[in-house]
DNA sequence: CTTGCCCTTGACGTCAATGTGAGGTTTTAG
DNA sequence: CTAAAACCTCACATTGACGTCAAGGGCAAG
């Protein structure tokens, strides 16, 4: 298969498999005339480095993990890494949830059925922020939240 | 507070509480001498920032969505965006979910016990690329895997 | 007053995964 | 055979959240 098909069927484009390749996470064969050429097998193998590249890890540590895949093997090394970059998929996720409730309980205070949309009245999440206001206290706990799943199931 | 002050509490650098301050995330009273000071609330306001973008949110939808914690009111527009990145969090966070496993699987691998590291032998998670061979059909899904939880607790 | 640390603005540097365009060759369809 | 489509290499552009350096001003302690 050349490029294109292979760029098509994996959903990237020929430049980010041409990126690989340089990186060295892609290697292909080619034709007499200099033509690119990849088994079926490198649609599969691109579907998992892109997977690594949305989930943040950077191409140099892709290139060190991806001779585990094919080896089936990790040296002590590459198990460390392999480790830790769970460990950083892992916080990253929790970064992601707690970002997740912030956004939630903003949305929670903008459904809020009541016209309580003081903002001396809600419950201060966050306090407001008054530049001109250097000697605040903290605000009163006051509106009960409302639960509302209006928009995503999950 | 000055800047500096702000920044070891809530953990940044100053460049990036300037940085905030230019793209209209955080607003500062300035002394005659024309230095920077906060109220105490900043330290949480820059923490709710860095938070975004921790999570990826990039500055103009942190613009937009700061007015929302303010106001505790959110117009339609920002409900609607409220929404959809509470839809780009949650994908991502499957995307994670999805990578994570995939170095699951390749501890798993790496971990089994026996000495069958070789590639003929274990279930191909992925089949092994070879760029040279592009007529291969799916290799026997042989080895069992074992269950290693070696690592990480979450 | 000076030492030293913190502050100011401004502007250029960084990093990484691509996008994009130029200029030329190869393959394919008719 | 010819024109379109796909491919090649090279190389500069982009994006975003800062880092970093430069050149200078403000302010408490000794």
């Amino acid at each position: 298969m050349r490029i294109g098909e292979i760029a098509h069927q994996a959903g990237v484009s020929t430049r980010a498999l041409r990126y690989y390749e340089e990186q060295g996470l892609l290697t292909s064969e080619r034709t007499p005339s200099g033509q690119r050429t990849y088994p079926e097998s490198a649609v599969e193998r691109v579907r998992l480095i892109q997977q690594f590249f949305t989930a943040g890890l950077p191409s140099r540590t892709i290139l060190q993990l991806l001779p585990c895949v094919d080896t089936g093997h990790a040296s002590p090394k590459a198990f460390e890494l392999l480790a830790s970059e769970r460990n950083r998929i892992t916080a990253a996720m929790a970064d992601l949830a707690a970002a997740r409730d912030a956004l939630d309980r903003m949305i929670d205070i903008a459904n809020h059925p009541t016209p309580e949309h003081c903002p001396a009245l809600r419950e201060p999440a966050w306090a407001p922020y008054n530049p001109a206001d250097a000697t605040r206290t903290a605000p009163h706990p006051t509106a009960a939240r409302v639960a509302s799943a209006t928009l995503i199931t999950m």
